[in-house]
DNA sequence: CGCAAAAATGTAAACGTTTACACGAATCGC
DNA sequence: GCGATTCGTGTAAACGTTTACATTTTTGCG
């Protein structure tokens, strides 16, 4: 495409197309090596040539092609986020955390959301390549996991959320938060806690589920069932469950909702059958999204930080991309955090001392462990 | 950097480094050239050549390399976004609005967040540039708005949710769907209706306070400075604006509070006053956040379709993209819909017979204007 | 069959960087 | 003062595409 034909001689620039580091070198009477070496701050440079370069590159406004600087270096700066389709909060949270820790780095971040099927989520990995050096692949799905590992070597990779696998990701700890909840619960003296699990090809829902089946563990098969009610991680499920419980015979004390959206929808379900929390029944409920707190009763539930998130997975993301070779495999846990509020109705009066009938998952010795704190 | 040093003859492969048309070229028989016509689709091919390169690609699992691309026709099919510290849901929606368009047209997004200051911003713009074809800059700030317009020219650049000036830009129909919002409240009876307005230096704000101004315009102005309440968009302000207002004397009877954030906190203030709704105080807020709906009650509120804002910027960047000469500044405005829920205690029994006292802006003509279905 | 026009393909010059290597000019030790 | 370093800079070859132009092959037609 010779249309300027003789760009790396002449001066031209004035009418228009964006000066080029040649244009730089002639203005500042150098060559286009020298000001390369000035503007990336490589060697050693004599500091009175180093001004007329940077004074040339001011003059003319020259901001290097990215393009061209890519293709000779083999690097883009840039890096790719896969995202499911995956709502609000969460979603640019994740973004957030990442984008303040690439900018500072000077990496800049590719996305693409909103992908459903793993078939189209393989394909945009596939435009991606080539343009990023390393891809940042959220797939809470279990379905989608498995298909991602595979694929997409060669180039550095980490997962967000991922169900097992073995690369290299960065989770929620989500079974630990979980714990966490119901281990709260208990010390409230509660005992009949129901549960309302997420979607199950969820792998956080899933954690959730094993969190609360852990500390559920005393209990028969059939009792257990019985306190547990899908969901679908959305308000309207939530308040589906809620119903159900609400109508529950032996009717729990407590409710563990597998997110917030789900123990909002629940609440909203209580206040219309005139269950009164936390009067007669405590909710918890998990990722502390922003209303949480402005719901009535303020919901008390396990924080989740998502930005962290996003800056270790970024962090660790770097870390390959910058020695592919020498890196090991690694799966990091980001803690989770309890917040107390008002929906449990906090340290209750009658504690330990009442012969409990359900009392299952107790006596297990307290190791406080992370994701626990208040 | 001349490491294989005889990449354009050799076939190479085998032990790294991606396949490159030259490889391609080689495998099928044919030249660059031809590779290249193959798989841009452009001009006459043999079909049996064609075959036959695409055949080799697929062999080779060729995929450009899009830096190379990019330097020779001197684009790079991504767009870069650029977005103020804002939170979770709008953020998030806007750039899923984008995207799916983006992504029909083979357009990448290049995103870039949380910036809140303009220097910040510019300095993004300025990394930005060369490597996109085109920016949109989301700025509701009022002071951010101006600076961004006078720079980053000679680059297509829409603006998203900015406070006037004079480019390309996309906004919200706040004006139209606060006046909408009144006019509901009043065909509902209302007339002392307070405002909970949001940050004076967001663009938004400004607008939709001045649709509640113009529908309250019959007022005195002291009495309207009565009824307006500072507010921040945050569920907090709406809190202590709703005490405000539970405790003002001559006590209202609805409350327009600028976002759905706040009405959710104004709703929360109420239910700790004691003061009912829908019964005794009707509640509207803007922007259709998806806790809207699982509030008690329910609120009605202002829809704003923030997809459709991502997209239809997305459509008017590109067309500038594609002409950047042929196009005239254009502002577009994206409709809101009213959306009601119990919030506002629906029709009313007792409605235009009562003399209503303060009865102001009454009795204009009732055009349907766009953002007001329901 | 021969020749012109059309169709298909090849050649090589751009695109704007980075950087290995070469080269001249200071600087140093003696 | 003179070779050996060191320092600062320039030259030019990559990086992997696209595409104007040249060249070859095919086709059409008398």
């Amino acid at each position: 495409m010779p249309i300027p034909r003789d760009a790396r001689t002449t001066r031209r620039r004035s009418n228009a197309a964006a000066a080029t580091i040649h244009d730089v070198a002639a203005r500042a009477g150098v060559s286009v090596a020298t000001v390369s070496r000035v503007l990336n701050g490589i060697a050693v440079v004599r500091e009175e040539t180093s001004r007329d370069v940077r004074a040339a590159a001011k003059f003319l406004r020259y901001v290097p092609n990215v393009a061209a600087r890519s293709l000779s270096i083999r690097r883009s700066q840039t890096i790719g986020i896969v995202l499911p389709d995956v709502h609000g909060e969460f979603f640019s949270e994740v973004i957030r955390g990442i984008d303040l820790a690439a900018r500072r780095e000077g990496y800049h971040i590719l996305v693409s959301g909103s992908h459903s099927d793993p078939g189209e989520m393989l394909e945009v990995v596939e435009t991606m390549r080539g343009r990023v050096d390393g891809l940042m692949i959220m797939a809470p799905d279990v379905t989608l996991a498995p298909i991602e590992e595979l694929r997409a070597r060669e180039l550095p990779v980490v997962l967000l959320n991922a169900a097992a696998g073995t690369g290299d990701a960065i989770t929620i700890d989500n079974f630990g938060g979980a714990r966490a909840v119901m281990r709260h619960l208990h010390d409230l003296g509660h005992t009949h806690i129901a549960f309302v699990c997420g979607p199950l090809h969820n792998a956080d829902a899933r954690e959730r589920l094993r969190g609360y089946r852990h500390a559920m563990r005393g209990l028969e098969p059939a009792a257990l069932r019985a306190l547990e009610f899908q969901g679908a991680f959305t308000e309207e499920s939530g308040f589906a469950a809620g119903e159900r419980i609400a109508a529950a015979l032996p009717r729990p004390t407590a409710v563990f909702a597998a997110n917030d959206s789900m123990a909002v929808g629940a609440l909203a379900a209580f206040a219309t059958a005139g269950i009164r929390v936390p009067d007669s029944m405590s909710v918890v409920g998990f990722d502390d999204i922003p209303i949480a707190r402005y719901v009535a009763p303020p919901l008390t539930t396990m924080r989740v930080d998502i930005a962290e998130l996003g800056r270790r997975a970024f962090a660790l993301l770097l870390s390959i991309i910058i020695n592919p070779a020498a890196h090991t495999a690694r799966r990091e846990r980001v803690a989770t955090t309890l917040v107390v509020r008002g929906s449990c109705g906090a340290p209750k009066p009658q504690p330990k001392q009442y012969a409990q009938p359900h009392r299952a998952a107790r006596g297990r010795k307290r190791v406080p462990e992370k994701g626990e704190v208040s």
